[in-house]
RNA sequence: GCCCACAUAGCUCAGUAGGUAGAGCGCAUCCUUGGUAAGGAUGAGGUCAGCAGUUCAAUUCUGCUUGUGGGCUCCA
């Protein structure tokens, strides 16, 4: 082999390369023209690679990268928020320009502007980004050292760009460059801004430099692209369907609640219908706990402020809770159930042999979260925990919190969620000792460990009393919302002296765990209804049967029917309205009730009843008694996995 | 709390370049008794979020407040 010459594998076939060769020259050389052009880099091992970059030496195979994979996807936008940026720089050549990274559906960039930005601003922004792609600009890669680029930024008055490169490790910098535009960046790009072939702006948002809101507060333009027009097209419908099943809308549109914003904000009013499908998950939430041991227990709603100081609360807490004075008393909403189990525990002495103690209450708290924060019912200032405190000795802790992952993923997995669990550490504002922290800490990753959970660690994103595992869930247009947390702390117990009495004879600390599975039931309602497009399984919908008239003619037998039903344990309506079946049909069919059930001369006679599906199937003409039996199969269906059950009342 | 946008009938939304408002759905009454996603007629419903300001006149323009939506921050 000559010296010059170095043997790679090109898209799946060897080749012999002239050393110092482009990655692009040897795509060009080894692809079809069509396939070429959709290439937007290279990947060699792990590194990804500008197609105007020599091929490394040592580099035996080159992959080419192009909009289908996920990091081409990412490559590609991360290019349009440059050229996003070029384009805003033409309009507006005072702007200061800060980062722009591509993101989980598309990309921003944040601009510090004199003005914020508004959609009004996006068809210009779009057209100049549209002549920068039909300019077929190339993106150039220069490295720079750290002095030499901060003399550039600063030169350009770039003072953000000036920061960051000050914060980079390294001593040298790479900077793209899109025409005049210069921006400071890792890599790689697409080769020319002519790859880029769909794009859409989406909306602005403010957004702190560096996400701290003691900075300056930037205009962010959020953006998508893809890499082609279909898929741009396909993204954005996806959207507006995921839309139409925003819990919000459809808590609305299926009378399960609403807000009245004049009088409270942020607190839900639960209509009929919600607060029967709240009761049913409440009433089976119970019945998994005692199973698992769990003892129900109630504290007071308003707590003198005393007990507040003594918790920590009051010095961590305060902005987020509602204070009452009464007779010269100052008193505080609770914003957590913890304080009320500990003075329960701490009410009585507990031997070693009682221990674990696990305190479960559907704890209502009230939390005054920032207006800015609220969001239907995923956010709001008054809600209902599924909570729990299990106090037990330190060496039963590990155990205890394998259970309490086990009960995670059963009741995750009765319903369908894909969820993400996470180990959040020490915060900056926390109490406790380093000693206590770190045996927490290490308590939880242990158990993760144990069940084999991916670790994903959360540095500095714990509570301010103890580290946590958090579980994270997703709603309909892509939204993480925390569900499910399991919080170690050792400081309360020392705060309100918390003892057993160990076979020693002696007294001992034990340890405690916070822990709450659907974390709030308002929160997780909320994503239900989005998981579900409001159609309910059975055993959950409000209203499992409605049913129908043909003619005032069956009225009667209509009411009879019901009644029997009602008496079977069966969540039934009538409709008796004078109008056609197909009205009665429609709007039952709307209210996305599971079984529509129809009742003309036929079905009188036959004493039964026309069933019909929530998804259209008809399946014919059934006695109240099949249909009774039908019904509570379609129950009990969801819990034949599991040790979990629905017991039919 | 911060940035942007928004607030009109129970709901979804039109509208007024400043002269106190409309539609569809829903609701009520009547006609219609019709077999699986909308039968017809009539009618009731609005201090145009609240408070100021400009104006002969404000739902419309301006400011503030409250709330909502999308983000940031925070969080179950």
């Amino acid at each position: 082999m000559e010296i010059n010459v170095q043997k790679v594998i090109i898209a799946g076939e060897e080749k012999e390369i002239a050393r110092g060769t482009s990655c692009g020259d040897a795509f060009k050389a080894a692809l079809s023209g069509k396939r070429f052009k959709s290439v937007l880099a290279a990947r060699c091992g792990d590194a990804l690679l500008d197609l105007s970059a020599s091929i490394p030496l040592g580099c035996d195979e080159l992959v080419p990268v192009d909009a289908e994979s996920s990091e081409g996807l990412g490559l590609l936008r991360h290019s349009a928020a440059h050229i996003m940026a070029a384009a805003v720089r033409r309009l507006f050549p005072d702007v200061l320009v800060t980062i722009g990274p591509a993101i989980e559906n598309g990309f921003y960039y944040d601009f510090d502007y004199k003005r914020a930005f508004t959609p009004d601003d996006f068809a210009a922004i779009e057209a100049e980004m549209n002549k920068i792609m039909t300019e077929n600009i190339p993106f150039a890669r220069r490295e720079l050292g750290k002095k030499e680029a901060i003399e550039l930024f600063r030169g350009m008055g770039e003072h953000y760009k000036v920061e960051l490169v000050e914060a980079v490790a390294d001593s040298h910098v790479s900077i793209y460059s899109l025409g005049g535009f210069i921006d400071l960046c890792r890599g790689p790009h697409i080769a020319s801004s002519g790859q880029l072939k769909a794009f859409k702006l989406l909306s602005v948002a403010g957004a702190y430099w560096r996400g701290d809101e003691n900075n300056q507060m930037l205009s962010r333009i959020y953006a998508t692209a893809f890499g082609s027009e279909a898929e741009l097209k396909a993204y954005l419908n996806r959207l507006e369907e995921a839309k139409k099943r925003d819990h919000r809308k459809l808590g609305k549109e299926l009378s399960l609640f609403d807000f009245h914003e004049d009088v409270a904000p942020g607190m839900v009013f639960w209509h009929p219908k919600g607060m029967m499908l709240r009761t049913i998950l409440e009433d089976f939430l119970k019945r998994e706990h005692f199973k698992r041991g769990y003892q129900f227990v109630q504290g007071p709603q308003i707590l003198r402020q005393e007990v507040w100081m003594k918790s920590g609360h009051y010095d961590n807490y305060r902005e987020n809770m509602y204070f009452t004075e009464i007779e010269k008393e100052t008193h505080a909403v609770k914003p957590m159930n913890c304080v009320g189990h500990m003075l329960i525990y701490g009410s009585t002495l507990h031997s070693y042999r009682e221990l674990p103690v696990r305190m479960a209450e559907l704890g209502v708290v009230h939390r005054h979260e920032m207006s800015g924060a609220l969001h239907g019912l995923m956010r709001v200032r008054q809600f209902t925990q599924d909570d729990a405190h299990i106090i037990c000795a330190p060496e039963q802790l590990e155990n205890e919190i394998l259970d309490i992952i086990k009960l995670i993923s059963d009741l995750f997995g009765l319903f369908g969620f894909e969820y993400t669990l996470s180990v959040s550490t020490r915060p900056a504002k926390s109490i406790g000792s380093d000693e206590a922290w770190e045996l927490a800490t290490n308590a939880l990753i242990e158990a993760m460990k144990r069940i084999g959970a991916p670790l994903k660690i959360n540095e500095g994103d714990g509570a301010f009393y103890g580290p946590k595992i958090d579980c994270l869930v997703t709603d309909s247009i892509g939204r993480k919302w925390q569900c499910s947390t399991v919080q170690v702390d050792f400081t309360l117990p020392e705060r309100f002296d918390l003892v057993y009495v160990g076979s020693d004879g002696e007294r001992h600390r034990p340890v405690m765990v916070h822990r709450a599975i659907l974390g709030s039931l308002e929160r997780f309602i909320g994503i239900l209804i989005e998981h579900t497009a409001g159609k309910f399984p059975t055993w959950l919908a409000p209203v499992q049967a409605k049913i129908l008239n043909v003619t005032d003619a069956q009225a009667g037998f209509t009411e009879e029917a019901a009644k029997l039903l009602t008496g079977a344990g069966i969540r039934v309506e009538t409709d008796l309205r004078n109008e056609k079946l197909g009205y009665k049909v429609r709007q039952a069919q709307m209210e996305k009730v599971p079984y529509i059930l129809v009742v003309g001369d036929k079905e009188v006679e036959a004493k039964g009843v026309n069933v019909r599906l929530n998804n259209g199937d008809n399946i014919g003409l059934k006695t109240l008694e099949e249909f009774i039996e039908l019904i509570k199969t379609d129950c009990d269906e969801p819990f034949k996995r599991g040790g979990m059950s629905y017991s039919f009342s």
